[in-house]
DNA sequence: GAGGCAAGTGCAACAATGTAGCGTTTGCGC
DNA sequence: GCGCAAACGCTACATTGTTGCACTTGCCTC
């Protein structure tokens, strides 16, 4: 992550009560962690990973152990909370179900790194599988260049 | 690895030469290690994740070192003749690029673990992309039971 | 508000997957 | 056969994720 050198970037890490209202009606526990990583996942605008949520509880000053941050998401996973994009990225990234059942596709920058949700994009599965087959859930994942890197490095 | 008392020496891991060609025809040299990978690849109807891999070559009695698999695999993606998939499990699977430029889906069954292509489903992307996002690849992955599994837990 | 208890947290240790450095071996052009 | 770069094998290390266990805390009941 590049340093920015503005002093005040983030002043407000949502202050709704979305994320309380999220875990509660889950039939969770409120603790610090829990709502610090929806929070964090509710502010971010793209998938983040461990690391980018760790980064962001640390920032807002909510000491947090790797190993409690893995089980606030397995958590969320579970409920189905979060959901989890593999990629081609070692390490998963995580991001707010914002409305269920639907699905939409992502896009992997292959210069920065960067994870964009493209919301307009549902992949298309339908037809195809071999008999006996039962879908559960469809993964789509674009590669290439974010308009950004693709100017810089054409 | 189990010492094997039959005199015969196995029954035939692909005979062709076709591993052999299709590493000097991208300008590779011809080793023990890189053939006996084509060949696993070749030979494994479905991606293959290392730990597969590196079964396949001990079964076949090349013995392999850890570390020389895995920069076999990083040589065959370099030269685009195989690929990798994500997927939702920690290892990446690899498979044999059979036809350039060519893009099937994956599915992976929740169950048993299995990866199997999907010949008939090629991931559908055109529109939709963001002004100035240049696409180099999509990878779709399908989620669900396969047909065996399906049968099991229904 | 105090007490109790299960859920949640933190710490240490470990497992799985992948990489880096470096000396040795080997494929292949001459 | 000779030389040399590519490939290999070994050790060590980094990253990502999990397990076990003792301690703390949210929330329910009284």
């Amino acid at each position: 992550m590049p340093t920015s050198p503005a002093p005040a970037p983030a002043p407000a890490p949502v202050l709704t009560p979305a994320a309380r209202e999220l875990i509660v009606s889950h039939g969770g526990r409120i603790t610090r962690i829990r709502v610090a990583v929806v929070e964090a996942l509710l502010g971010g605008e793209q998938p983040l990973n461990h690391d980018e949520i760790a980064a962001t509880l640390t920032a807002a000053g909510v000491a947090h152990d790797r190993v409690t941050l893995y089980r606030a998401l397995d958590w969320l996973l579970e409920h189905g909370l979060a959901r989890r994009i593999a990629g081609e990225e070692r390490a998963g990234r995580f991001e707010i179900v914002r409305a269920q059942g639907h699905q939409h596709a992502h896009f992997h920058c292959a210069h920065c790194g960067q994870v964009i949700c493209l919301e307009d994009l549902s992949p298309t599965t339908a037809a195809a599988l071999p008999a006996g087959f039962q879908l559960e859930r469809a993964e789509l994942v674009l590669h290439g260049a974010c308009a950004a890197c693709g100017k810089k490095q054409p």
